[in-house]
DNA sequence: ATCATATTGTTACTATTTTCACAATAACCA
DNA sequence: TGGTTATTGTGAAAATAGTAACAATATGAT
């Protein structure tokens, strides 16, 4: 079992590639091919693909269809993934407006917000009280949610969701939360990002 | 010189986790008090501290003070880091409200925008149209540059603001941008980010 | 039908990252 | 002061990830 996280965003770009290579009529495609569109070299490609017994066909390539159907389903893409926000700030608000996830078969289904200000049952996704959250993770079948609450808040909210049912967070508080039996936490921290970025460019300008 | 981007972003941890055993009243602090508080090993941490030649004292740890000074000099925490956002959308209105940086002592001088309805030189971030783009960036000898325009307007965006003088950029759309010769771009791919926690949720589910 | 060629799939190799282990030594105690 | 102990700093080992090489083989050309 491949638990290589880079292996996995691979994929992701692999799949990302491959529509586009259909949408301009290609019906077959090299390894060599993807991995110029996706920044990587034909090996790693190949590799990937073996790892998780994908094939193709000795000098034929890969047949696209095909190899989106596999991909496809590794990445889960194969049904509608329902997704909860927890937290209709900012960025929740921002996740919650976004049109691009639902052609990515990713459907944000509710936000919910401890501000009765906030909430809003008829928006296109409908913001909802806090108190509500457990019924709906259960109700829905909920696995995955996004963490958009300020970070003092995150550490509870996990909590309440976890042992509502959820699987995997997405946090975007900017805290290490503790671990939850049963649950992967993956952290967005944009200002570790920032700061990364930061760091490599002083690093590229002391080297000229 | 470093380029493992994973031990950056723990210098980043450090760092965070010194400020918070600071305020709790800690002076110093052992190697592995800081790989509990950022879920790391004691090992991991020393490492990290040598390839970067910080050095503490046998028996007494490291004194949280001076520690912080040298993370903050590596990380360029030593000045003020200016920032401007290209697309003053949904997540581009998000980042310039969130006051989160500037404690990080990253400050967003700007937004720019091509819709004229977005144009107000009065926010707290003043949104300017993205004509003032160039200028601005010079003016300001700014280097850091944060993408939230739609796709397709990405690609030209990161041209226009590289060839005034941006050295990295953060991308939020989710494409892959052709590299840009004296540029360092890291993308904040929201999409994958869920794609990937899906993947490791069903994975998990699988092994039980 | 045969041959040359292009491309896969996998194994072997290399590089990178993490973990381990322990000598060196500073702090503390009796 | 001398001995004991806790902790660092680092080089060696292990684990993980990525690259290269090439035998196997399907395809298309002649
Ligand atoms: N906005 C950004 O650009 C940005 C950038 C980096 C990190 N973050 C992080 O993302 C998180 C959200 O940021 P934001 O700017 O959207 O904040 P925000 O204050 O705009 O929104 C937070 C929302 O969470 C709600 N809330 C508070 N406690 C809650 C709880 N227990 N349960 C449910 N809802 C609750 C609040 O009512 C509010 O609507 C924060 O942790 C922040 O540090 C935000
Ligand atoms: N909103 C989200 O939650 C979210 C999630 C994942 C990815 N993204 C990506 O982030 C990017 C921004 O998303 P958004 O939701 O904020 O979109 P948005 O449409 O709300 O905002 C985009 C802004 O960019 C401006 N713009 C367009 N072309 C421009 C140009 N050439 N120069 C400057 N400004 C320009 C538009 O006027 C608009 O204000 C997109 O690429 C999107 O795919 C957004």
């Amino acid at each position: 079992m491949i638990t290589n996280k880079n292996c996995i965003i691979r994929l992701s770009r692999y799949k990302n590639a491959l529509y586009r290579l259909q949408a301009l009529g290609f019906v077959k495609v090299f390894s060599d091919n993807l991995a110029d569109s996706v920044g990587s070299t034909a090996s790693q490609v190949r590799k990937d693909f073996s790892l998780f017994g994908i094939s193709g066909n000795k000098k034929g390539g890969y047949q696209i269809d095909i190899l989106l159907e596999k991909l496809n389903s590794i990445l889960g893409k194969d049904q509608l993934q329902k997704v909860i926000v927890i937290g209709a700030g900012h960025i929740g608000s921002a996740l919650m407006r976004y049109r691009g996830f639902e052609k990515e078969g990713i459907k944000i289904l509710g936000g919910f917000d401890i501000d009765p200000a906030k909430i809003n049952r008829n928006s296109v996704v409908p913001i909802l009280p806090l108190e509500e959250v457990k019924a709906f993770i259960k109700a829905q079948g909920i696995k995955i949610a996004i963490l958009a609450v300020p970070d003092i808040a995150a550490q509870q909210a996990v909590e309440m969701i976890t042992g509502a049912g959820i699987k995997g967070v997405l946090n975007f508080a900017p805290l290490r939360l503790k671990d939850v039996e049963g649950c992967i936490i993956n952290n967005v921290n944009l200002e570790i990002e920032l700061e990364n970025l930061i760091y490599f460019v002083n690093v590229e300008a002391k080297i000229k």
